[in-house]
DNA sequence: AACTCGGGGCC
DNA sequence: GGCCCAGAGTT
């Protein structure tokens, strides 16, 4: 198919050159596509990097403990990646003797891997037809086919993997299955494309019919919550505060952070006082921002007051402030420690 | 089928 | 501000 030929033609030529694209070590593939999973290339690289070094192969990871891989994870987002991540090494290290599966069905057993990540790595590992369907073949496909069935309906997603499976190059796979997404990343980008130079701009639909800004359809999703955060942020005479772990549910499971009140509405002082009830071994109570740090997430806007408690002795919970670097945060309380000079409190 | 889960980069 | 990124899991 001269689709299919003019893309792995393409990226014969224009392929760039990344770490994991020079391996077929089935640990390396999984952790990079882990890595990569909506995060761009750039923003991955380090953290792949980082991940090699601390652990090597398998075992390694699979013997760390998870606040380890959190701590390094730290920065990254979606922290369940991380969390699957080491579940799914513990279970290849300690069940399946070190060995990964080799095919699309077992791998996508595995936890932490989906349609997409379980396609890559049959495909690069083992050179099964297992084509791939990412944001980038999302909307390869849809502008040159001229699709405008929305990519995240439950019929679109039928229809793309279906086109994906026609297209893929029985012969080569993992050569297909690179080119589509490395065009997606580096020709046919969301903005902007430079279609002028674009090899498949003749039969491209979209082009011809003026949608490259339209395509790929997506059904919009929900405004974000507004969440109105105050942390506790306490300062001892002893150089000690308080971090917490995140327990349940919701966001940023299992990583550290202040001790924190959630509020209804933005509050000042006199409401806040009112909420923390301090005890008499509170000496001073003062807010580090005056205007609230917005946070944003893709649900959820974080307005966040980080207030400064200075006491005189703190529970048995408590850490050394030199210590609390040690423990994996979000970016939003790592932001903070950096600006906020803990030096000058104690 | 809709919702949840991060953080950075681009326009 | 809105959208996107080598998506997956839960409800």
């Amino acid at each position: 198919m001269q689709f299919t030929k003019t893309l792995t033609n393409w990226y014969s030529v224009n392929k760039r050159d990344l770490p994991w694209r020079n391996t077929n070590n089935p640990y390396y593939i999984w952790l990079s596509e882990i890595i990569l999973q909506q995060t761009q290339v750039k923003q991955g690289l380090p953290y792949y990097e980082a991940f090699i070094a601390q652990y090597p192969t398998v075992y390694e990871l699979a013997n760390a403990n998870e606040e380890a891989v959190l701590k390094l994870w730290q920065g990254l987002g979606y922290y369940s990646r991380a969390r699957n991540l080491h579940a799914t090494a513990k279970h290849i290290a300690f069940n399946l003797e070190g060995v990964f599966p080799d095919n699309y069905k077992d791998l996508l057993l595995l936890k932490g891997v989906g349609d997409y990540t379980a396609s890559a790595i049959a495909s690069f590992c083992y050179n099964e037809v297992a084509a791939v369907v990412d944001g980038n073949v999302y909307r390869v496909l849809s502008r040159f086919y001229g699709i405008h069935t929305p990519i995240n309906s439950t019929e679109g997603k039928k229809v793309f993997k279906a086109l994906a499976d026609d297209l893929i190059d029985t012969k080569n796979p993992a050569d297909y299955n690179q080119a589509i997404m490395e065009f997606g990343a580096v020709q046919c980008k969301p903005s902007s494309p430079d279609c002028s130079v674009c090899p498949l701009i003749e039969n491209c639909m979209a082009y011809r019919n003026n949608e490259i800004g339209i395509l790929p359809i997506k059904i919009k999703n929900n405004k974000p919550k507004n969440k109105y955060f105050n942390y506790l942020v306490y300062v001892s005479d002893t150089d000690e505060t308080i971090l917490e772990q995140r327990r349940g549910k919701g966001i940023w499971q299992n990583l550290y952070q202040f001790p924190l009140l959630e509020s209804k509405k933005s509050i000042e002082e006199s409401e806040f006082m009112e909420l923390f009830n301090p005890d008499e071994t509170v000496a001073e109570i003062s807010l580090f921002n005056e205007v609230d740090i917005i946070h944003k997430l893709s649900h959820q806007h974080l307005h966040t007051k980080f207030w400064i408690i200075k006491t005189t002795s703190l529970p048995e919970s408590s850490m050394l402030i030199s210590e609390i670097e040690n423990y994996a945060v979000p970016i939003l309380i790592k932001n903070f420690m950096d600006a906020f000079n803990f030096q000058n409190e104690i």
